[in-house]
DNA sequence: GCCGTTTTCGGCCCGACTGTTTTCAGTCG
């Protein structure tokens, strides 16, 4: 996996060489060594070691060097080092603030002497900001709005990456001689979006003794038989070490939410099951419970997916029977809403048709961008024939996986989409997206998307929120009333897979599904290794209640032309 | 800082939008 922390030293030195005048075209080589190790899967170590980290392009010597003695000194860069003592690290946070880049921090910082978010939230309440050289009120409030949710994002860590994270434990502490189960517990298991820590329960013969041992592993302390390690990057680890007999009964009450837990327990006790400490007691006499599916026997009702353990409703629809069976990767046939170096992604669209073959897909939807977004190379005119001729062809040659003509039309400020109407004929599929203009008005914004829904080209409305989780929140819009005229219309809203986005959120997902709307996976990817994206929406998708009868993708390839395409 | 040469310097992603200022710099996707 990527050196997260290395990365985010990289990104932390191109903004304070940023911030302390350096050439721009120097702080970018910085910005593009993060971006490369993010997204290509490098052996660093190994690189170093065989002296060849040079030879990839965007490493030089310098890069090369400092990488090294990062490596060499466990962690630590002399050089960033030396930079953090003459501009304060605490700079780089106040970047995160949407709208505020470098140039403004650099501002506040030489003429303010602001080094912090909460020196900076102080200038905003004393109205100083406001007054300053290149800053106005508009600014000023702006930032006020936006400190609130970067403070409230503080601590906290998307799911996905929090996931990525702890399977990797996980492995760990299964292939551990003592351990008889090991799986996640609390908010990560039931796969809200961001979470605050790993947390994981393990089941072990003599529990006192084994979290003892891994205390040492681990080289921290443990107390009550819990240990609290961190990962690599700093982000909290509970580890909960139990008997195997209580394991299944705590990996269920460590799972929902408060609740969930109470709505459960009503329905225990009304038959005569009182819930304690380690489990569940029937007419004095402890039940024993093998698996969490003893739990919802004993109550009488339908296992519930740990996903929907979020609330009361669960366990009401659990007694009627109404949990459905949730969609599942295997489900999934058509991958939907990618890019290829046609725009901005990393490979050609032949490398990501075969890459989603090999995930198990039937057929493969290229949306690359549109003409409006010219720093991501959105086609030209010209270059969408081009492109569908070299789709025609690649179907010619029978690659095992079908490529379907799609295309991600950006939604222009007034509502429209980004061809004249021949041209959007053209394609199979429209996935029409907002990439600009967020700071519209709530009504505004809501028109200009509903316009574009009504839009009898558009398909499939992409990233509708258009939030970035723990980034940026979503632009004020009226999401019921787009969902309201989605179902109208007979149009997609797309479940975006990307760790950053989960974009419809679940919650607003669980509205359309009310109302009867159809909605789409989509990995929104553009290179080939995160095109597995696609399986973190099914994760939102299950959150969401859905089922594979409401997700187009999950249709097979003939049926997909014969509902979606053609319809 | 990196890269690729007409090979040791010159160029490096672009255009819309926003807010501030009053013509444009900064931010963003």
């Amino acid at each position: 996996m990527a050196d997260k922390k290395l990365i985010k030293i990289l990104k932390n030195i191109a903004i304070l060489l940023e911030i302390s005048g350096e050439n721009h075209f120097k702080t970018r080589a910085y910005i593009n060594a993060a971006q490369i190790l993010t997204e290509e899967n490098i052996n660093l170590p190994e690189e170093i070691k065989k002296g060849t980290l040079g030879n990839i392009p965007g490493f030089g010597k310098a890069l090369t060097s400092k990488i090294t003695d990062y490596f060499a000194n466990n962690g630590t860069m002399e050089y960033y080092e030396n930079l953090k003592t003459k501009t304060p690290e605490s700079l780089t946070e106040i970047t995160k603030l949407p709208g505020i880049g470098v140039k403004k921090v650099k501002q506040m910082y030489e003429q303010l002497h602001i080094t912090s978010i909460e020196e900076l939230e102080n200038a905003c309440i004393n109205d100083t900001l406001s007054n300053t050289k290149g800053f106005g009120a508009a600014t000023q409030e702006k930032c006020l709005n936006n400190i609130q949710h970067l403070k409230a994002s503080r601590g906290r860590y998307r799911s996905q990456e929090a996931m990525d994270e702890a399977e990797i434990l996980l492995n760990f502490l299964r292939d551990q001689d003592n351990t008889i189960h090991a799986d996640l517990v609390s908010d990560i298991r039931r796969f809200t979006e961001t979470v605050s820590e790993i947390v994981i329960l393990l089941a072990a013969k003599d529990k006192e003794q084994t979290a003892s041992e891994l205390a040492i592993k681990f080289e921290t302390d443990h107390k009550d038989s819990i240990i609290r390690p961190q990962t690599s990057q700093g982000m909290p680890i509970t580890i909960i070490v139990t008997t195997p007999a209580e394991y299944f009964f705590k990996l269920h009450h460590l799972t929902g939410t408060s609740d969930y837990l109470s709505a459960m327990n009503d329905l225990l006790n009304d038959k005569q099951i009182t819930v304690n400490e380690g489990g569940l007691i029937k007419l004095g006499t402890k039940i024993e419970i093998k698996s969490e599916h003893d739990i919802f026997h004993a109550a009488g009702i339908q296992f519930i997916p740990p996903e929907l353990r979020e609330n009361k409703s669960a366990v009401e629809a659990a007694a009627k029977n109404n949990i459905p069976e949730l969609v599942k990767d295997s489900d999934l046939k058509g991958m939907l809403h990618c890019h290829s170096t046609w725009s901005d992604g990393r490979n050609s669209i032949k490398e990501m048709a075969l890459k989603s073959k090999e995930l198990g897909f039937e057929y493969f939807v290229i949306c690359d961008h549109s003409r409006a977004a010219a720093y991501a190379g959105g086609l030209t005119i010209d270059q969408v024939k081009t492109q569908h001729e070299e789709i025609d062809k690649l179907n010619e040659e029978n690659l095992g996986i079908q490529i379907v003509k799609g295309i991600e039309s950006d939604i222009l400020s007034d509502g429209s989409l980004d061809y004249p109407d021949e041209v959007l004929e053209s394609f199979d599929i429209i996935v029409a997206s907002i990439h600009s203009g967020f700071t519209m008005k709530k009504e505004e914004m809501t028109a200009r998307i509903i316009k574009a829904l009504k839009n009898p080209y558009t398909d499939i409305l992409g990233h509708p929120s258009g939030r970035l989780l723990l980034a940026r929140p979503a632009y004020e819009l009226d999401i019921k009333a787009i969902i309201d005229c989605a179902a109208d219309y007979g149009k997609i809203i797309e479940i975006n897979s990307n760790p950053y986005r989960l974009d419809l959120p679940w919650q607003d997902a669980i509205y359309a599904k009310q109302k009867s709307l159809k909605l789409a996976i989509n990995p929104d990817s553009h290179r080939t290794s995160t095109l597995s994206d696609v399986f973190t929406g099914v994760k939102a998708a299950r959150k969401a209640w859905l089922t594979k009868d409401d997700i187009i993708n999950c249709l097979d390839h003939r049926q997909f032309v014969k509902e979606i395409v053609n319809r």
